[in-house]
DNA sequence: TCTTGACTTAAAGTTGACTTTAACTTGTAT
DNA sequence: ATACAAGTTAAAGTCAACTTTAAGTCAAGA
């Protein structure tokens, strides 16, 4: 199966000039063209966008991308290479999704700190709150929004 | 406790620049200056930036911060309001966390599949294998690489 | 053959979030 | 009083990752 750049596009739920502006860049070496010049996708081609898509969704710059994709048409002698490189890269994204939680947790203060105002009528009411009126799972957040 | 603006800067762990910027967007309403026009950062305001550093964490642009810190301006009015932007804030960063879980996913596969080249010299051993070798784990998750 | 929609390239434009520069002012320490 | 680090502004510059534009080419259907 075959897809010119509008259809792999369509696929992948990219714009074409996504595609063409990857192919510019040097990051799809591997896509072929038809005698009158017209890009000609294979089936393998998709999984080697979905590899690219799920690297940048790691934070990966389409440049060091590129160097993962030479790395991988060099053949098995860069197979550690890349190993390596995958395992930081899942280490970032492991320290991405800790980050996250604590924006998450900082998000449910404010939720219980905004419910608790609606309640009373006024922010005034969980803004002045000692410490231990708080619920306990929310001080540690204060705390740190507080800078104490 | 009053702060310059490289003091704030600082304990932040942000540049100078990017205050006076964010001062300029407007999202600084609350900073006072000193008769000579010097900014003089409060503790209050620390704990304001720190809510702007949340919600850009969440992926918040710059201007529906600035609206944020607008309505907080307002005062109790729009607590109503700011208490459903932290809500649909809360989901967004729960549906981050999401993705990147199955983005780590992905590199986990990747990493067996690197492993297992490592092993036996190459690549094609891994990527050749029928889904019903592979570890059941990493079933779907090839799959959907594969766009199948 | 002709039309038409989708393809091609190079080059310029866009966006958001800063950073840098230049010219000048403030405030603290000696 | 003077020096000097750090403050001020407006305006221009930077960066990554696209997107748009312009001018032209390809390929499939009537």
């Amino acid at each position: 199966m075959l897809y010119t750049v509008g259809e792999m596009a369509k696929r992948l739920g990219v714009a074409p000039s996504t595609l063409r502006y990857y192919d510019k860049e040097g990051l799809l070496p591997f896509v072929e063209r038809s005698s009158g010049g017209i890009r000609m996708f294979k089936d393998a081609d998709f999984e080697w966008l979905q590899v690219i898509e799920c690297l940048k969704k790691t934070g990966m710059s389409l440049t060091n991308i590129k160097h993962f994709i030479e790395m991988s048409m060099q053949g098995d002698d860069t197979i550690d290479e890349r190993l390596t490189l995958i395992i930081k890269q899942k280490e970032a994204v492991k320290a991405q999704i800790d980050d996250l939680s604590k924006t998450l947790k900082t998000l449910e203060f404010k939720e219980w700190y905004y419910k608790t105002a609606k309640e009373t009528g006024t922010t005034s009411v969980p803004r002045n709150m000692t410490l231990g009126e708080l619920p306990e799972e929310y001080r540690e957040v204060r705390k740190a929004l507080r800078g104490e």
